[in-house]
DNA sequence: CTGAAAGCGCTTACAG
DNA sequence: CTGAAAGCGCTTACAG
């Protein structure tokens, strides 16, 4: 019923290599005999089974990418970059989410003893690390997106983030206020440090002291935004900003200083940071440090492929670190000069 | 380097065919024979190629998934849903994006005619349905979520559109809103078709008429829904009520009620379709119909496992329809008793 | 330039 | 209950 190469062979009159050496244009063949298989090949409809290519070549044009879930919109859209640059370089994408916990996980790594696809993109790897690295050192190429500080070792993508943190202060001195709210990320995230980090560094080159009480961790969603915010109002704390480590909960934030009243940007300028689609759906529309989500994944997807043999080889170190830039994208809630009302 | 069936079979002193039985729980084996064969795995950490695995049995275990950009919040969660039921079905998901269009669907026939994996789930096939159609006809297990009526012949996943039309509806009629506007999706998606149909029902039903200049087509995103409430209002139309056929234009709308000055819920009421998990937290937080997006995309990759053999079977008809039903979401755009004021 | 043969790592009748 | 052998559909030295 499929029809192999054998079929093909057949019917041009040749052997199993000849017709194989025509397929990957390896080694020399008669230009005519060539032409001729390819006519049986398009008439026949046959298409090389991947199963058996993967068997014979060791190698599957597969990638795996293992992300948290994809109900947090900036995964989603590191996994739309890199889906399309896997699948750009003819690669298909397996996806495996962290959301299931360890037997997540358990099943990751079968997959992975069994081989299943050439090489791993890791997205914010939390408690996996351990795993991630022992495939890693089994020899299946990895390459991470974020944090690498932790993981010395295997290529990977990240985003400017002191300098977002730096764009972020920047635009609130600007904006002549002194004392911030920062609602960080979970503190052992490298990307938090180095954003707070950012953060307070600029305020301080500009004179401007920063009390640590303004600062409170949060977790990445929109109850933290909202939580922190409403916690400091009732506790009186004084501030007239606030910088919020994503847009999630720099939204909660919002929602947080609508109901108690306060006035966005007037009394409280609000800076997020990612820039999901909906942060220009925020009431005011939000001003954020956005991460070119999309290309780190597409870059991140190219890191592998290099090393998987699937794409261009690129220059870069074993444990090198491409490094895309952040910028500030100017909406209402911290409007810089341009957009002032 | 790698362990293979072989080498356990030479340590444990039996055939590959011994070993494959205890792997499989395939035939009989002796009760010693099969425990010293599971020890010698356990202590070569042997785990079976897939890639040989596949070949020998024709199958991989392995599904494909068909979805528009990721960058659509439901499309994300749709993703979700399936990709955990696969998961926990021991397969894998290889995600195809039509982001790229005809280059897309290229790849993906292509991975389909070689045989890359043993079934497809495709959300919302827009222009695809020639080529979808065409790989089911080839022998390939494929289960459509959504948008059923155009392609009878394959086994899909819906929601209850024409109840959710009525639910919203229901809702409306409930505040006294009787000139409601309706910024629909695309009409050519039969999902929009029902979803009218279901409110403008219920409106009649309850001798309540509806204007179809208070129709507007819309394109599913923000914009559709910013753009048609800002324009009746600009032509001075009369409503008192929005329904928009998903949250993202519900988010429009809200924004250019806003702008306009519009209270809602008191001068207009807003309803929307989905509940994105962003839908909590717009000002106000959105009253929606919820389409239980996690569980329909469980539900196909359920479906679609049935029927390449790696699920228990199901008793559904092979163009048979799973209908998940939707729910009206209370909140203050659109406040029923309970939380009105 | 081309073919026969071995090999990739499994599964599956077929014998015993 | 167990093993030898063929087969899944390719690729790749090795000869010629």
């Amino acid at each position: 019923m499929r029809v192999t190469i054998a079929d093909v062979a057949r019917t041009a009159g040749v052997s199993k290599s000849t017709v194989s050496r025509v397929l990957n244009a390896k080694g020399e063949v008669d230009g005519r005999t060539a032409a001729r298989v390819r006519d049986v090949i398009g008439r026949l409809g046959y298409v090389p089974s991947s199963r058996a290519v993967g068997l014979a070549r060791g190698r599957s044009r597969t990638v795996g990418m293992l992300a948290p879930s994809l109900a947090w919109p900036w995964v989603a859209e590191l996994v739309q970059g890199a889906v399309d640059a896997v699948e750009a370089a003819g690669y298909g994408l397996l996806l495996f989410t962290c959301s299931r916990g360890r037997e997540s996980m358990t099943r990751l790594t079968a997959q992975v003893s069994a081989n299943a696809f050439d090489g791993l993109l890791v997205v914010e790897p939390e408690s996996e690390t351990g795993a991630v690295a022992a495939m890693h050192r089994s020899g299946l190429p990895v390459v991470l997106i974020d944090d690498r500080a932790r993981h010395p070792g295997f290529p990977s993508v990240a985003t400017t983030n002191t300098l977002g943190g730096e764009q972020a202060a920047h635009r609130l001195l600007g904006l002549g206020r002194r004392r911030p709210l920062v609602v960080t990320g979970p503190r052992r995230f490298d990307c938090v440090r180095e954003r707070l980090e950012g953060f307070v560094g600029a305020l301080e080159g500009h004179g401007v002291g920063h009390d640590p009480r303004r600062t409170v961790e949060g977790g990445f969603g929109e109850r933290s935004g909202e939580e922190a915010v409403t916690r400091l109002l009732a506790e009186g704390a004084d501030f007239d900003a606030v910088f919020a480590h994503n847009d999630l909960s720099a939204m909660g934030a919002l929602r947080a200083l609508r109901a108690a009243g306060r006035r966005v940007p007037d009394d409280v300028a609000v800076i997020g940071f990612d820039d999901i689609p909906l942060a220009a759906y925020t009431d005011p529309p939000l001003t954020t440090v956005r991460q070119p989500l999309r290309a780190m994944g597409g870059a991140a997807a190219a890191l592998l492929l290099a090393r998987t043999g699937g794409g261009p080889p690129d220059d870069l170190p074993d444990d090198g670190r491409v490094v895309l830039p952040t910028e500030l994208v100017d909406r209402a809630s911290a409007p810089g000069p341009a957009t002032a009302p």
